[in-house]
DNA sequence: CTTGGGACCTGGCTGC
DNA sequence: TGCAGCCAGGTCCCAA
């Protein structure tokens, strides 16, 4: 079986960006600021953007959902998605035609923003809170329990998967790991998220966090365009069950895993350990 | 509140 | 071999 379409930063990848970028990023000023492509700022001139990050020091990066967020001495953020095929670069030996935004920081180092389907976005905002406020809680937070979960999901007459996959609900999963999750807990995508049983959301929340934790670990899921800024490819892709696999025997029960559309994306399962009813 | 659709975007794939 | 057209999906936006 082939991969047949790009896997996208979901929340293990911005981790693993964040995890790779700190310790060359945090503490340095930027010295140079180019864009090549100017769609993928948001709302302010090279110029203005330039004139604004320049000197200006990286204090910390924080992930929230799947952002990527740049704290600045000044007190604003440069805000990072990745969207689809983003990719951030360090110290790239060549431009690629698809790199979009290069930083230049006080310690030498490059910083190339990545990406081929220009859907990617950086914003520069006076306060994060703005952009990440409409966002749902953090999955691996401490606060993430059983009681949380039903809590978002009791009033939701909607199936499961796409309450997995709305940011506003929970941030930061995406298709591959909702599929997943939802397959560990056995519950099939299109089950209605005020339908599950106490136990099932309970087993969900388990699962949404040891996926997530584990891909974390492999340094995310390399199925296309995700490298890591160092340039390493992720290995968690290899420890999917259902994303991504069409027609490959089921670990659970040998039968064919099967693709359906919910709520227009391709949603992975297995039919016989994932049942409609239950 | 929900659903459904389109828009954005481009490379890879399919089918003729 | 070439080319048109479809498809992937994160997010936003609009209509019903």
């Amino acid at each position: 079986m082939s991969y047949t379409s790009s896997t996208m930063p979901e929340l293990p990848e911005v981790e693993t960006i964040k995890h790779e970028l700190s310790p060359q990023i945090v503490g340095r000023s930027f010295t140079s600021v180019i864009v090549f492509d100017c769609k993928i700022m948001s709302g302010i001139s090279t110029a203005e953007l330039r004139r604004q990050l320049i000197g200006q020091a990286v204090c910390g990066i924080a992930r929230r959902g799947k952002y990527l967020l740049f704290n600045l001495s000044g007190g604003q953020s440069l805000v990072m998605h990745l969207r689809m095929t983003g990719t951030l670069l360090l110290n790239p030996e060549a431009l690629d035609r698809h790199v979009r935004a290069v930083f230049g920081f006080s310690n030498g180092v490059q910083l190339a923003f990545q990406d081929q389907r220009r859907l990617g976005l950086i914003r520069l905002v006076e306060d994060a809170e703005a952009v990440t406020a409409k966002l749902g809680p953090e999955p691996l937070d401490q606060s993430f329990t059983p009681r949380l979960l039903a809590e978002l999901l009791k009033k939701r007459h909607i199936p499961v998967k796409a309450a997995l996959l709305d940011q506003s609900i929970i941030a930061g999963i995406g298709n591959m790991y909702a599929d997943e999750a939802l397959f560990a807990a056995r519950i099939h995508p299109l089950r209605k998220a005020d339908a599950l049983s106490t136990r099932e959301i309970a087993t969900l929340c388990h699962a949404i966090r040891h996926i997530l934790r584990t891909a974390i670990a492999a340094e995310g899921a390399s199925v296309n365009t995700y490298v890591t800024p160092q340039g390493h490819l992720g290995s968690a892709q290899f420890h999917f069950k259902v994303a991504h696999k069409l027609g490959d025997p089921c670990p659970g029960c040998g039968r064919p895993i099967m693709r359906i559309p919910v709520r227009g994306r391709g949603s992975y399962f297995c039919p016989c350990c994932q049942p409609i009813t239950s």
